[in-house]
DNA sequence: GGGGCGAAGTTATACGTAAAACTTCGGATG
DNA sequence: CATCCGAAGTTTTACGTATAACTTCGCCCC
């Protein structure tokens, strides 16, 4: 661009966009900023003692920008803003972008957000990001973020998100919105304190209490869908004798999952579950499989796990108690992992829609940060039927 | 101003450090932040219209606790800001902190950003945080961080992070500092490229090649002496017809583990390696084990998998090819990811230490942000030794 | 023909903090 | 007694942006 108008006008007009001029500064009125105007800038050359702002030191700023254009630099944060439709021409537009993009210009988030009072900036509470479940959340939600200029924090709350450990010491200045995912009750009441408290800062909650207050959205799975499913599966193969292996979590996707197993079951007459109940990982959920299979008579033709992990500890348990799977007892896990097609069998397992409800979420955030409501949204889930569910021994 | 005369004053002088006072807002003077101190705040309540600074609408300012502790912003930058000794008086320093305190202070993230240029926050690179190593290795750069006031934006690199997609397009004006984890070299250079070239922004390699320009530090694992003690574990126990399953990917880490095989293979006469290469994913685990089992004379009697995803398939190749593990074949991984005690049986494999690895990335970017120049750093692996491995069949 | 109006900018200001430069003052020193 | 000095603050300014308020000007319509 520089000098150089469109149709043969006058270059010298003073003051026309397309024209560079230097005000004030008393400077060799060469052209200065993108000489040639072509693509491209040279590797790590160009940038001489005799560009623009050759005493100074640090990137581009929107007022290099502005000379370089030969705009004012309210002109160039009206370009860069986006909203510049009916305030600025498009030639003019365009001339501020090639400029921009001939700098190397990058708008200092941290102006913006002292300007703005935003921070573009969401945190993703999980329980913690080493359950791949979680990992797929996040990843949905970074997705949808990184599309709408947005970050994501995330905050894996340790053990215990006490009041001692304040979740947001660091960051909660520097955040527009929180997104809490199947957080145990306790830890999801502290969040609430500490993020929509004082500062109020908009929550939305995936996989959480729809009645709990306090959220500004919802966005969940369809669980109890999976768990009837789960159910139903078992039944039509004849089970009748089931384990329920749940995990000692108190957080509402785990509460749904009892009381969905318990409503599914008591359509059918004769069909009883007992429940164990085990911390989330793999020797714990042995450990309640091993107890659930512990039964001489009335042994359990099946076993429900609340989670893949769960499912996992129930498979060796079997192997351990000489029983085949599912020749001897079907086994069922929850949310489809890695882990679940790497076992042996296969599991059957309730595929939850992990990176979508991740993007919903953080499209339920920044819906309700531009002012909207959005209406709660529920997300379907699939029964994937594999090799460690089989008809029940004995059953026609 | 700030009368100020020594100890012992009437409280009452006004603007005496000390007392406190708000100006302006005709108000109880009740202490309103945090009442009791105690650890419950009271669910959903507290919050009224009624704290200090009704009229206001944002958060505290480091002006409002000057005021209310009866000193000047900038005292209240100097205390806050940690080096305050020498320039203000121990009983200043105090009552600027309770006013602090009690007004729930926090001090503006993006003001601070904006005038040090400093931002606190580090962008952590990774493959995939839905793979669970890479998923600890971020939990243990975020505990690190956290303890110094920083934060960790984390950038799972997608498909390509070739030039089209920039790695940093949000929040490279955001950022201290970069800690790349096992980037394949093409992505590697990308981002030396984008991070470390105009804006010259730290880098810190982690389980990388050390050799590699560009970076301010390097953290290491000893991958080589894993996939060593894997060999000699093998060897020891007479195999010595060994297949490579290789991770098909261009990164320095995996081209350790080959060089590593390779020649502690050679120091065994008679014992030698094929290689299979296969995606990191199980079911192409379990095609390239398919693979290198299908060799009817001269099977190995040993695989190993460059990584527990793999060695997961090749577990089940070794099932369908109706081979029993140990017995028949052998079966190494390397991670010793949950999924590793997960499977049947469970692998032996290379446990690296994943937090204390990004725990080590953090404290050397750290370091580098303040000018000292961390040594590189070679943290130690282990060998679990489990189920999957046994003498060689037809060993003595 | 003049007055209003929209388009296309510009000028000016505030955001909250850190830090350099300046002020004040009591005491130690020559 | 004049002076210098360090302690303990204060005043002031700059960081880079967004936006409200203002200016200019060509044009259309009564």
């Amino acid at each position: 661009m520089a000098v150089q108008q469109g149709a043969g006008g006058p270059p010298e007009a003073p003051g026309a966009p397309g024209t560079l001029e230097v005000p004030g500064t008393p400077e060799a009125p060469g052209v200065a900023g993108a000489p040639g105007g072509s693509a491209d800038a040279g590797p790590a050359g160009a940038a001489g003692g005799s560009g623009p702002r050759a005493g100074r030191s640090g990137p581009p700023t929107s007022r290099d920008v502005a000379r370089a254009a030969g705009v004012s630099q309210a002109t160039v944060s009206l370009v860069m803003g986006g909203k510049w439709s009916g305030r600025v021409s498009q030639r003019t537009a365009d001339c501020v972008r090639e400029a921009a993009r001939s700098l190397g210009y990058r708008p200092n988030l941290a102006a913006r957000s002292l300007r703005t009072g935003r921070t573009r900036t969401a945190l993703l509470v999980v329980p913690a990001l080493t359950n791949e479940y979680f990992a797929r959340v996040h990843s949905g939600a970074a997705r949808v973020a990184a599309e709408h200029g947005f970050g994501v924090v995330v905050y894996p709350s340790p053990e215990g998100v006490g009041p001692a450990r304040d979740p947001f010491a660091s960051a909660r200045a520097a955040l527009d919105g929180v997104i809490a995912s199947s957080m145990a009750a306790d830890a999801l009441a502290a969040i609430r304190g500490t993020a929509a408290g004082a500062e109020a800062l908009p929550l939305v909650m995936l996989d959480s209490d729809p009645s709990s207050p306090g959220a500004a959205a919802t966005v969940n799975l369809d669980i109890a869908d999976g768990m009837r499913r789960t159910v139903r599966h078992l039944l039509s193969l004849g089970h009748r004798r089931i384990v329920h292996v749940a995990a000692a979590v108190d957080s509402w996707t785990f509460h749904v999952r009892a009381r969905a197993l318990a409503e599914a079951l008591a359509d059918e007459p004769g069909a009883r579950a007992r429940t164990e109940y085990a911390a989330l990982n793999v020797e714990a959920g042995r450990c309640a499989a091993q107890r659930a299979l512990a039964a001489v008579e009335d042994r359990p033709t099946a076993l429900v796990c609340d989670d893949d992990v769960l499912a996992a500890g129930a498979l060796k348990a079997a192997r351990r108690a000489g029983l085949r799977v599912p020749e001897d007892v079907s086994v069922t896990g929850f949310d489809d992992l890695t882990l679940a097609s790497a076992l042996e069998p296969e599991l059957t397992t309730v595929s939850l829609p992990a990176e979508e409800a991740g993007a919903a979420g953080m499209a339920a955030l920044l819906a309700v940060l531009e002012g909207r409501v959005p209406g709660p949204r529920e997300l379907p889930v699939v029964l994937r039927t594999r090799g460690s569910t089989g008809p029940a021994p004995g059953a026609a």
